[in-house]
DNA sequence: ATTATTGGTCAACATGGCTGACATAAATCA
DNA sequence: TGATTTATGTCAGCCATGTTGACCAATAAT
């Protein structure tokens, strides 16, 4: 009586293992994803901390310290050991805000922005594989489910710093 | 014959913008998925790793430090130092091998199962939340993807070990 | 029986979280 | 206006969890 394949079957993508197969996917996949990456930083004396402010930094120059402290979600003293060691190596350039002296202004060097370039572009291109192996629908359930995964409130926040991150 | 725009040809989910959305969707996601849990375990004067290790413990009873080793791809000093302090705090306990003296199989203690039903159902619900908003194609796709992301040897590992993971 | 491999420990170090104490700029209020 | 509060960032030091290297013991291989 029941033809219905699995994965349309309402309900039959919520089993206690489908779950679990959720759970370890995302930890296996996590540390692939971070893996090259780290490599390429390590060589460089830096590490995945360095890289987030890379990226983020890179993604928005000009951006303020704590602009990318709610994003990061860490203390600004963890935040500021990684940052003073960008900036002493000539990854990252700060300048002195205009409206509120206390702000620094964060952006890229050169030498930052080809850091940032080819770290990105390895973490996109194995993106970049996988989105072609599984094609565009998968794609966008992929997408879907990693912004529900999110905190709501969170979601709110990213979505309004990047309203092109959720579409 | 007409020429096709460069992102019609890519595929419409090939753009920078689209590659860049899954390195920060995978950051924010990954974080939040661990976030609950991390902060039961500090209350229990843990950490993730040894969420890790209680987590693969829990679904593969009897399996051997080298197993885990495998599997965590750390070093087995770092296992040893985690795996030390919750057999010392009662979560695991290890039976000598019978086939190899060196073995040491471990399992979960009541205390640990209790514990790891904890954990694993907080992040369970976030699972189940998150694919019954997104429905059974989305799902299907997430899992596609994560799993074409893992590296293609680790891949492989993990199909032996755990047959159902990618199906 | 000797040697190589496997399983595990101890010590020491690095990264990157954390808290607490503090400095300074800017905003607010009596 | 001067005092206080708030925002921003720094310095010092702790802790968790990665890393290597040196080493020991049990088992397997030759």
């Amino acid at each position: 009586m029941n033809k219905i394949p699995p994965r349309t079957q309402k309900g039959l993508y919520l089993r206690k293992q489908d779950l679990r197969r959720g759970i370890e996917l995302m930890f296996f996949a996590y540390r692939d994803f971070t893996g090259e990456a780290d490599n390429v930083l390590a060589e460089l004396g830096l590490g995945r901390a360095h890289h987030r402010v890379i990226y983020f930094v890179g993604r928005q120059p000009g951006m303020t310290v704590s602009d990318l402290l709610s994003i990061l979600k860490i203390t600004k003293q963890s935040l500021s050991r990684v940052l003073s060691h960008l900036v002493s190596e000539g990854y990252i350039h700060q300048a002195q805000g205009a409206r509120d002296k206390r702000q620094r202004l964060l952006s890229l060097t050169d030498k930052g922005i080809a850091l940032e370039n080819r770290l990105t572009e390895l973490q996109c291109k194995r993106f970049a594989s996988a989105f072609s192996a599984c094609g565009g629908e998968a794609v966008a359930g992929f997408q879907d489910v990693l912004a529900t995964l999110i905190n709501e409130e969170e979601r709110a926040e990213l979505q309004a710093r990047y309203p092109d991150l959720f579409d």
